[in-house]
DNA sequence: CTGAAAGCGCTTACAG
DNA sequence: CTGAAAGCGCTTACAG
């Protein structure tokens, strides 16, 4: 005997009305053949009896789960709980539950997070792929949030353009040497947001790039990034290609006696939880998450609603000879979801307090 | 016709075997009863064939979705990666998927969040409540991770053990007037903290109470907490109840040219993504949330598993007058998981360096 | 406008 | 040790 399920059905409901089980079904999806005066008696009776749906029973009829896949690259990212929320804010609104999966650490573990994914019966899936992860087939709908400059349709905002915001906000203020600090030269994203930066600035403005991944094998995780030393040499300011980052650079400053914003500015890139309340307040650069995760549900969903049914399968990893994300991307084009400049106190013009650096050299 | 799902089913395996249904669905679940020679002999045609079972025919037979709902109350909570991640884990080697409703504002959206899990068929939750909030039947087992000090079971880190942690350290470095910093004065988890650290203390020990929401209804969000002035007053530490507001006293010190941990300590809690890296690095307690999380999906697993099949029917909230927590609280007993100092640089001793205070006063 | 029937893929009690 | 059959709850093409 199979396992009831305690709450009413289609069944418990038509008899309750002495119909059949189809016009239940019927009236309930307002699949229209039903008259109106049964569609509200059976939409009352269903109110009363506490009718849920049962989700099982929908999927295993129409192949469809009415469930997506979130993959994370990095869930202790502090980007992530934005993202999720906005996924599944976007998702919720479409009809469909979201199913996390982590795929914490190396390329094996994704691949097997889609699997997973796969196996729960998702119809489609939303990925932030790990740095440098291609994705294969994955047997399903699949977007793709990275940064544009990644081969194949993704949906993003646009890293590049932020860096030239946040870098003519730090021009404008007279800033002349500038140091950028990035966390991993293997990063696609922060790539992008150094190229926008510097593509921003003529040859007039002197630019220098730290990756504090290099730094920090050489001495150790949370070591000092010798800012104090740049601003001996002339940089006025620090622009960070994430918050995290820039909440370094700013401490660091601090504390070794800098004034920021007075004598060096400081900005980041994310608008990261702690960025209003630090002092001074974080300049920084925000992605508009909300759109980026509605363009990507909207793909998704409309891929999932005209394509074929769903093709089970293991997914795997995209070997070196075909083409990268041979799956279903289901973005017609890339997107690029402009970011916005948020400016707060971390930046500004130079010369308010005293400094190291001779005025001429600072003000123009 | 029902839509055909593309991969092949338990049928095309035993089609293509000459063997039944039956006898492969109890070969591929090891549920016995077939020779070790056909056991083998299925699962190579099934692996060959790319067979990947159909959660919604399982789930349809079964009355069991092998899926979890997880609620947050504030995804924006730096927090909730840590969590989630945990939780995602956790149910992952047990073999459940975790689907993520964000209860974000206010307690409606935290109660349709629980009845959309419902409908997709949760076999059970775990519910980080929001403030203040009572959940009521779910129609599934419930775990709770809140502070121990909320009524009913749940299952929680030792945030008092945590707050007595910080006073003895705090103490045994000298400090005997002491400025503890909270976010909201409604929040349990906050007051435990609070009530555990002042517990750790004698008399000859001043504490002082700051909560930010106050101060930021007078003076706007992201105000200064007036810390300067009360270095002038003697206080020379600044105990807050999450790195966050840690953070914002640690930039807010710099700032004004009082040196951490020099002049004055300052120390925090949760350990989140910035404090190690912050200068100086950040004092803190770190909660074993995978212990949580372990904890909390091996008792809804358990409870899910003994349980009753699931009822169907919508959440609703406590009322008044019924006790709380009537739900299927899954866990025995209110767990306390131990939490844990780490210490970093930015609490220390007293009396490195200039400061407003007489010596005597602070070395004992 | 309404109903009878088939069937999605699985598991399980039962018969052989 | 193996198989035939029922049935979980739903949707949909078809017949009336």
């Amino acid at each position: 005997m199979a396992t009831a399920r305690p709450g009413p059905n289609l069944s418990r409901i038509a008899a309750s009305l002495g119909v059949s089980v189809a016009t239940v079904s019927n009236a309930l999806s307002g699949k229209g053949r039903v008259s109106a005066e049964l569609v509200e008696r059976i939409r009352a009776t269903a109110a009363t009896l506490g009718y849920v749906p049962s989700q099982a029973g929908r999927a295993l009829r129409t192949g469809r789960s009415g469930v997506l896949g979130l993959v994370l690259p990095d869930i202790s990212n502090p980007l992530f709980p934005q993202i999720a929320q906005a996924i599944e804010h976007a998702a919720a609104i479409a009809g469909y539950g979201v199913l996390i999966a982590d795929s914490r650490g190396d390329v094996g573990t994704q691949t097997e997070a889609i699997h997973r994914l796969v196996e729960r019966g998702v119809d489609g899936m939303v990925i932030v792929p790990r740095r440098g992860t291609r994705i294969a087939d994955a047997g399903c709908p699949v977007a793709v949030i990275d940064t544009p400059s990644t081969p194949g349709n993704t949906v993003s905002a646009d890293h590049w353009q932020g860096g030239r915001e946040i870098a003519s906000h730090l021009r404008n203020l007279g800033h002349r040497k500038i140091l950028l600090i990035g966390g991993s030269s293997a990063s696609s994203v922060q790539n992008d947001r150094i190229g926008g930066f510097k593509s921003a600035l003529d040859a007039t403005i002197k630019t220098e790039v730290l990756w504090i991944e290099k730094l920090e094998e050489q001495d150790g995780p949370g070591c000092l990034l010798g800012l104090a030393d740049k601003v001996q040499q002339g940089f006025t300011a620090f622009a960070a290609v994430s918050d995290l980052h820039a909440l370094r650079a700013l401490t660091e400053l601090q504390r070794a006696g800098i004034a920021v914003p007075d004598s060096a500015s400081v900005t980041g890139f994310d608008d990261l939880i702690w960025s209003p309340v630090v002092t001074p307040a974080l300049t920084t650069i925000r992605m508009d998450i909300a759109a980026i995760a509605e363009i990507a549900i909207t793909a998704l969903v409309s891929a999932i609603q005209n394509g074929e049914p769903i093709k089970k399968g293991r997914p795997r990893e995209a070997s070196a000879d075909e083409p990268l994300h041979v799956n279903r991307l289901v973005t017609a084009e890339k997107s690029r979801v402009p970011m916005q400049l948020v400016v707060r106190q971390s930046s500004g013009p130079l010369g308010l307090a005293s400094t190291n650096l001779s005025a001429g050299e600072l003000l123009t």
